[in-house]
DNA sequence: TATGAATGAGCATTCATTCAT
DNA sequence: AATGAATGAATGCTCATTCAT
């Protein structure tokens, strides 16, 4: 019998690799030679879990929203309220790895013209986000159920304005200046900081 | 007599050209036979006009972010409030145009980490965006000379954030509905429109 | 105990499979996965019973040799011009089978030339072919030993000139006209049709 | 002005590379790198005259099928007969060239069954040559209308029958015995030899 | 100034082959 | 016996770039 591998978990670390490449040389350096080297197999092996680049690249893609999503699963057991600053914080390019997948989704954002699979997978990430932060607003009482789409745009369009401009200049905007911007802002639409420690830097 | 030539245009013609292919095809469709046949020439009237095509890029991005830049310019005769709101306003992918200019910015920026001069330039044309949105503040006595950076990273953020949901889903994100939030935000952050025409979609 | 395989006889499926492969899509089309799927086992196997591609190769070539000879062997009860006339027109590609085997043989022809065990294998094949008509034709009376080699050469010339015009062009050269060409070319060589039923077309 | 280049006479002089290259190392042995270095280019050049292989493999079997016919087309001044004679005997592989042009024929026999143009390619050619064969029949006196397509086809039976047995086998089929078989058969069928030299060996 | 022929490195992808299980 | 994971060389093809005209 054949020596077993998880399949999934081989994507899993491939696309990561890929990721990786994404956030530190651009779209551009993403070869399937430079994915099997910075994954640490060959070019043989990533074709062997991926039928061409296309599908590679969704899968990067895919993880890397996933992955971003659930940095804000984690946190169930807290009030709506701890949930929403959280996940909208969470969504800031605070540390590397924030920072790296910020980069992916933006590289992915180019990418999505010429890739429709791409642009549904951005287009449906951000739905959903968009969606939980709605729910979310409700229960924290933010929000009525009709106005609770428009406040979710509104919220994460601070998280996002925030991130573009971080990225664009890091030097600008460390993670302290992030983190204060995005108070004083949520502060202005209504939103105070409820009495947790934000997510940590890692 | 030799044919005279205004090199310049004929490479900002180019420069438009690519940034058409950038919004339309995406990056990796830029090749320079793609940008030649776009702007009507062959592959060696283009590599006469720019060393390679790493210059190229970088002109065109260039020629992206002043095109953006002259929007705002040519409202010198009105009130210091009226050109904060028309040129945070007309920051957002309202037409055709703006959401052209953004997808190259966008492009640009996962192109920037392997590009130092095209970081440079990103990082430059916010700063001086921050900067004359900051003096705005000031003069519409919107923020003291010491808030002013500050306000303008927030005012910045919500154009930005308004901006690129509307990238990624512009399904949900049509010119009223980016006016309509953009309002909200600015009203909220304590800005009033002023009472003058928001600029045509074209 | 171990499972006990007949080594040859799943030698012979995969040849066969790869016979089919080539009679239908082309020598390119035999990759050894290709060959694995069409004879339902998995590339492992194919090279568990193939040194090599070359050896599979020569086996699904020798194979279809052997199979076209068999096509003429069971008629040993028949008189000598009855046994010629069924080898000759059963060397002519009247049904689906002898087709197949007619391209693999055209296939190796053009391989041949870069291997020299399967150009062996053709021209030994052909000279087993010819001897065996040019006895017959002795047995028949239609030549003395002397002539034999030339008469069989003529024969064989007839059989081949049809089957290769009704290789290049199927339309033109239903089973019906092969057979009414071969009579009448057989019979300007002073061959007359015994009084046995042709071969079925199956 | 850039150097003016006969593209015709180039793809012609790639074809013939691919050609040599098919007859001397069989059809596997054509990739592109093996054509640009057999004709005196690089890859870039071939791929700059073809489109793709596939094309490239179109033109160099028709450009054959057009050579094979040309050698027949310069005896426009003799008798019917003598034009007969020649045409059907200069189809055998008496010389390098036509053996050459024969195996090209061949090989690409065996690729018509997965590429269309090829096939059909193949098909008019010799519906071209058998129509042309059945003129000179009614011509020479050798058939009456009604019975000259027949008729083309028992005697381009007869040369190719010859030609499949002295690709095979050329050992046992040296131009001699192709000649000699040849006249034999043909006069079994009531075609005398004209009184002309027959086409040169070259 | 402008052309497009020509280059050759680099790409994604295919594939025969090996081998641990 | 049979699997299928893994390899890496080779392929068709693309493309930025060079350069003679």
């Amino acid at each position: 019998m054949p020596k077993i591998v998880d399949i999934e978990q081989r994507r899993a670390e491939i696309a990561d690799a890929a990721a990786r490449l994404i956030a530190r040389s651009g779209l551009d350096a993403v070869t399937m030679r430079e994915v099997a080297a910075e994954a640490g197999w060959t070019t043989g092996a990533v074709t062997h879990y991926f039928a061409d680049k296309r599908e590679l690249l969704l899968k990067t893609f895919q993880a890397s929203l996933a992955h971003r999503r659930s940095l804000r699963t984690d946190r169930a057991d807290a009030t709506p309220l701890e949930q929403l600053w959280a996940s909208l914080e969470g969504a800031l390019p605070l540390d590397a790895d924030r920072r790296r997948h910020w980069m992916v989704t933006v590289a992915c954002c180019s990418q999505a013209v010429a890739d429709d699979s791409i642009a549904d997978a951005q287009r449906d990430a951000y739905r959903e986000f968009a969606g939980y932060v709605a729910e979310l607003c409700v229960a924290a009482g933010l929000a009525s159920e009709s106005e609770a789409e428009s406040r979710a745009g509104q919220l994460i369009a601070v998280a996002d304005g925030i991130a573009i401009q971080a990225l664009f200049d890091d030097r600008k905007w460390p993670p302290a200046r992030q983190r204060r911007v995005f108070e004083d802002m949520l502060t202005s639409h209504g939103v105070r900081r409820p009495n947790v420690p934000p997510p940590g830097d890692r």
